[in-house]
Formats: structure tokens, C-alpha cells, sequence
DNA sequence: GGCTTATTTCGATCATCCTCGAATTGTTCT
DNA sequence: AGAACAATTCGAGGATGATCGAAATAAGCC
């Protein structure tokens, strides 16, 4: 229930957050090297049990620390293989090893033509667009892909098409513009609507 | 003037609480593979103008992005430096290489004795007691470190007592029962004093 | 069962942060 | 100089978080 999913950006954030406090990181500190209960650090620190409480149960929502009952106190130590990952790591959301993000990847995008994934699979790396095909044929194969970003026949109003656009490739400006060319989306009064799948083009 | 210091557990703190917001990390993302400016940032997200420069300001800060000022814009790009320690350096302050902490060391301790030199290099690590030493030679030269780091004549109350010694390791308890036993420390009515340099001890 | 100790929950107060509209500064172009 | 554009500052609102006292929960001990 807890351990906030850090392969989504909520989740990047919320454990930065759980670590945005000196006190908490103090009582990292003073258990990294054997654990303690939470009564000896109300101790250490000038802080009330009450608080520390409060900041262990922050570490532990967050998955940086471990817990092991005995009688009636709890030893709080470092869960250090939540500690191991760098910062661009997390900020980029990349696992360590190279574990598959895949999350962003595709609402709807059922790739079936061995050609089309093929493409795809060179252009987009860890859910962003690498650049964007100069090759009118790949070019086509990506943007079919953002299209089906889309839900067909619902109202998008234009920022929220840079922001899906955005989160694939810096220049969503040519993306829109190439989707709105290619009739996969269309543009009436500012709002963005993608088309329903059975006539995709008429030309 | 930015760039808290992350040697310091509150530059530390600063430097997570840069990190402990979507909007920031996403910044990070956008900007990973081009620096992008503060406009073409603010269409990429769903925030405006104001909001984007905030964040950006919030990054600069902590020293988490590099900014070149080109015609009426500026670009941003993630200062990859910054990003590279992993959670488990910084939490501990430790610099990556292995650089000199050297902060929390020695508010008094002018060490001149070869050996206890010798003794306080082996047993203090980054601010850290590692343990307490067993020997009672060179538990008295650790302990006598500790007692320098009370002013003389001055009131300590238990509970500040416990968090300096708290700082090097979590054992105070031990260690501060030492201290009174060699009569380092003083205790009347819960309030402790270290004695005048003049007389240690006197049997 | 009562008593003690460690931890947690609740409730309230206070501080900090996020967000954006409006206004300001600084730069480029004509 | 004046217009246009990008970035920042200012001020206000709403939301989130830190802290602690008081009370509740839970686990040993007598």
C-alpha cells in the first residue's frame, strides 16, 4: 500500500519529497548504522514523539525505511536499495538496469504491422520521440502512433494537445501540424478532435 | 549565491525539495535532450508564464539547471553534474569522490598528541563516531574529544547533552555516562557543565 | 485485571509553497 | 522613440505540510 510508484512522475516527486526535510534526513542518518526506535530518536533530536512519528511514517510511506517489530518498540533502519537509484535517474525515470518504462508508451497503439513497430522501436526510447522521421514513410508510421494518443470523437482543446504532443517531443508545434495535414486530427474553432477510426482518409 | 550547499543537511533538504515537485521533474525531462526557453516550456505544459519561471528559478537555485541567455530568450538545459550523485551520498553527505567533510569534526579539538590523533583518524568518520572504542586508552581519547566539544562553565540541559553526543553516534547514552564517570562532565539537578581546563581530575 | 512504556491518531495552529493575473523589466526590430 | 515579445516580480488565493498537546491504541510487566 505504500512505496510510492517512483516509474511515474507523481511518484518520482512524492519520494523527493519524502526526503525534502532535514529532520528526516537526520533520522536516516542516525539509523544508517544500526537501528533505533523511534522513542531513542525523539531523543537524539529536539523533536517530539508525536513528530517523529510523523516523519518515520513519511519515510516508510515512501519506501526508505525498513521496520522490525520487537516488544513494544519499533527499530527504524535505512531501506538502502531504495537509495541506490542517482538523481537523473529518477528524474528521467529510468530503473537502474534498463527495466522497461513502457508506461507512457501506448493508450491504444495495438502495433500489429512488423514494419510500423519496427519504426517505432527506433524512434521512441523511454516513451519520448527521439526526433522526429524526415523519411515521409516513417514520418507517417509515427504519426499514426501519436493519433492514437487520442480518444476518437472527444473535444481537445489545444493546450491539452501541445501537452500530450510535449510529453514525445519538444517541437509538438510540427507534430500538431503534420496530424492536423494528414487528417488524423481535426481542427475546427480551436478544438482538436480525432476522427473515428473507419475513415481515417478519403484521397 | 544559489546553489545551496549540499554538504550541509539543510542544502541537502533544498536540494530534494527542488526535486519534490512534477512540474519540476518535468521541466528536467523536456529540457533533457534540447534546452528549450521559458515560453516554449510554459505551451509544453498546462502552466503559464509566471508558474514556468518560478520553477525554473526554484531549479536554478539548487543548481539543478544551466541557463544561456540568447537574443530575448532563455534556454535551460539540466546541469547533469548536479544529478549525479546517487540518494545514499547525499543523504549521507558524502561527496562522490571522497571529499573532506570536516564540518561537524572539531569545534575545539586542537589534537596534538600523535596517538590520540592516530586513535580519533580511526575511529571518526565523516562526523561519525564509528563505534565506541573497547580499549580504555582509547576510549578515554575519544571521550576527551567529546568533552571539547562543550564550551566550559557553561549549563547544558540532558536533553541538548544527548543530541550533540547523539551527532556522533547513537549510543549517547553510554557515552554520556562515560563523560560523568571521568569526571569530564558534570551533573547537578539534570543540568550538566564541563569543569574548567585547569583540573580534569585529581586522583 | 491494573500499570508502564512506545507508538500512533486526532485536532489545531502556524509556516511554506503553488498558481495565476496584473504590472514591470529588458531585449530586439522598425 | 515606439511596438512587440520574453521573462520576471509582485500580490493574493488556496492548498499542503510541520509541529505539538492531548487522547487513543497496543504490547509487555506485576
Amino acid at each position: 500500500m505504500s512505496a510510492a510508484d517512483p516509474s511515474t512522475i507523481d511518484g518520482t516527486a512524492a519520494l523527493f519529497r519524502a526526503l525534502a526535510h532535514p529532520a528526516r534526513l537526520r533520522l536516516l542518518r542516525l539509523t544508517w548504522s544500526e537501528a533505533l526506535s523511534g522513542e531513542h530518536l525523539a531523543r537524539l533530536t529536539t523533536l517530539s514523539a508525536p513528530t517523529i512519528s510523523h516523519h518515520l511514517a513519511v519515510l516508510r510511506e515512501a519506501g526508505l525505511v525498513e521496520v522490525t517489530q520487537d516488544g513494544h518498540q519499533r527499530f527504524y533502519r535505512p531501506a538502502r536499495a531504495a537509495l541506490s537509484p542517482t538523481l537523473a535517474e529518477l528524474v528521467r525515470g529510468n530503473s537502474p538496469a534498463g527495466a522497461p518504462v513502457a508506461d507512457l508508451a501506448a493508450p491504444e497503439a495495438a502495433v500489429t504491422d512488423p514494419y510500423a513497430e519496427r519504426v517505432l522501436r527506433a524512434f521512441l526510447r523511454d516513451g519520448r520521440l527521439l526526433r522526429i522521421p524526415a523519411q515521409r514513410k516513417k514520418r507517417d508510421v509515427v504519426l499514426r502512433f501519436l493519433a492514437g494518443l487520442f480518444e476518437p470523437e472527444r473535444d481537445y482543446p489545444e493546450r491539452e494537445v501541445n501537452t500530450i504532443l510535449g510529453e514525445y517531443h519538444p517541437d509538438f508545434f510540427t507534430l500538431r501540424r503534420e496530424l492536423v495535414g494528414l487528417g488524423l486530427l481535426t481542427r475546427t474553432a480551436g478544438i482538436y478532435r480525432r476522427p473515428p477510426p473507419e475513415a481515417p482518409e478519403g484521397s
